[in-house]
This record gives structure tokens, sequence and C-alpha cells, in this order.
DNA sequence: GAAAGATTGTTGTTGACGACAACAATTGTC
DNA sequence: GACAATTGTTGTCGTCAACAACAATCTTTC
């Protein structure tokens, strides 16, 4: 460990700002990224980095991604949905969605049948397996969640649903 | 914005779809996702993603992205740090930050000093432009944030900043 | 002091993901 | 029936995380 790098390593910061103001005036002498400390977008990617990394990782077994996970969601609370109408309710763009559902296609998890009303659009649909697979990754999610609870606490991850709740 | 619903309760729904198919199997925008409430990783990642593009909307006039922006801040606030170091502290992978570094130093806003004290490793400071842009970016930056704190409201904001105050 | 092991920066690959553009088939509008 | 819009699909481009391998350079160990 070099001598010019070496304040890198601990992480005392035991500053807290209960204040709500960003104070971007910090002289920052101390540690790191003190700078970075009242930045929201920061925070929340560094959260969320986490909270998908332990996702991925409780739901290892059964190999869902988070993505896979709310396409499977969506479809199996509104059967017989578009592609369009799942891409903008996820906000993903309708040509992902398309090799999404040929994984989960291929997978047996999901079907398309082509609508008789609009030939051009597919309704979408959960196979039987695929409906108990479901049942398996949401007792998994759940696990997950007691996952964010134990990390951040269990009345802040309810205030932090309360506050986002607009972007869902 | 597709995806600024308010709660998932009464949603009156102004039922446009102008051009929409005659059956009322797809109508996209009641598609109601029930089973995706209640997790914080999407809420997040939605949150997450809309403060991303606010940023880098903000901040589009000088081109900088939010990685890059926290790669300037950490090198300003602390002069000398190796790559590594850097890398370390803000979480991201010492392969990827070479080509941010690359960017930066184009760009003239960083310089890679060889180290003395350890051949391998580079001591990584701001140019003199670099700091000026710094101060430009933090102002641009700060604008940024209160975008977030008209988005979520203030104390929302401040208290979403305590919580994952671990996380940074 | 030399060999063995670890670290730093670099290059490369892989895969998930968002953003766009173009296209055929189909539908709605005029 | 001509024209515009929508749906699913294919493709490209760029960002980003995760690895793997490598040369140069410490650090450790004998």
């Amino acid at each position: 460990m070099t001598a010019s790098a070496a304040r890198a390593d601990a992480r005392p910061s035991p500053r807290k700002r209960a204040g709500n103001g960003p104070a971007p005036r910090d002289i920052a002498d101390d540690v790191g990224l003190d700078a970075l400390v009242g930045h929201a977008g920061y925070a929340v990617r560094r959260f969320q980095i986490w909270i998908f990394q332990d996702f991925i990782r409780t739901l290892g077994d059964v190999d869902i991604r988070p993505t896979q996970y709310s396409v499977l969601t969506v479809i199996g609370a509104n059967p017989g949905l578009s592609q369009m109408a799942v891409a903008k309710r996820l906000g993903i763009e309708r040509a992902r969605l398309v090799h999404l559902l040929d994984s989960l296609e291929q997978r047996k998890l999901v079907k398309r049948i082509k609508s008789k009303a609009d030939r051009r659009s597919h309704a979408l649909h959960l196979t039987a397996p695929g409906e108990t697979a479901l049942a398996k990754f949401k007792r998994l999610a759940a696990e997950h969640e007691r996952n964010v609870e134990a990390k951040i606490g269990k009345e802040n991850r309810a205030h932090l649903l309360r506050i986002l709740a607009g972007f869902t």
C-alpha cells in the first residue's frame, strides 16, 4: 500500500448530515468522496447495484434476473397482454422485450398466442409450468425483500417504497 | 414519462387509445402490476433510470455523465490517488476506469502522472481547466439535485439520502 | 539476493440493458 | 382504395458490470 493512496481504505465518515441541505461546500480534506455525499443519484445507484446483486444471488438457483421476473409477474397478473402493452408498462423497449420473451418461451415459461382480433399482436400467457415456476420465484423474491429489510431496516424500506411509489 | 402513474388504487384512465385494437383485451394503460408493487428493487430501478436521465439531460451541454462526474469529483477531492484507489472507492472496475480516464484525459480534464514511489501506478490529478470545469459541473449537478427535490419532495429526498447513506 | 507470489494498469471478451432505426405485416383513417 | 399508424422483429450503437489474461512492477519468502 503506497503512501499516496493509504487513506483510500479507511472509511470512518461518521459525519452524518441530518440537515436536508446538500451542502457541497466542504473541502473534503478528510476522506474520499465527501463531495459525492448529498448526491441522490450516487446513493441510489449504489443501492440499486446492491439490491440487484442480492436479487440475482437469491434467485440464482432458478436463473431469473430482475427484468425477467418483472415480465413474468406482469404477464401472470394480466394474461393476454400484448408485447407492446407489457413493454410500455415496464418501461422497456419492445425490441428488448422480444429477446426476453424468446428466452422465456424457450424455457417453456411463457407462450405467445397469435391474437385473433389483431393479427399483428401476440397475446402473452404463462404456461402451466410457468405458473408453478412463478410461484417459486415469488417466494424467492420475498426472501430477497427480507434481505433488503435486513440491510436498511424494515421501516426504512417501507418509507422508501412510499417515497418512490410514483415511479412504479 | 411513460410510467409516471400514481398509485394503483383508482385510476380513471382517460382511455384515449386512439389507435388500439377493438378488443377490450389489450388495454395497456389499465395494466396493473400489483405483484410488483412492494418490490423495492423495481421502484429503485425505475427511480434510478429517471434520476440518471435527468442528470444526463441537465449536464448535457457539458457532456458529462454520472460516472464521469463521480470520477472527477473524487479526484478533485483527493489529488494523487491511484487508479486502483479510485476504482475501489467508487465501486467500479479498474478495467472500466481505464476507458473513463482515457476519455477524461483526452478532454484535458485529468492527467495521469507516473508515480515515483510505485512505478506501477499513476497519480491522478485534475488539470487547471479540469478544476474550473468541475466547478461548473458541480453547479449543474446542484441544479439536477433541485430537479430531484421537485420530483419527490425536499424532505423525501433528504430522508432518502439518510436511508441510503450506508451505500455511499 | 533470487525465486515465487501479489498488485497495477491495460486489453480483450461476454452478457445485460437502453436508445434508435428500419422493415413486413396488419390495422385504422380519410 | 390510398395513406398513415401500430405491432413484432431484426439490427446497430453505446453504456456498464463481470471476468480473464498479460507485462511491468512491488512484496514476500527462502
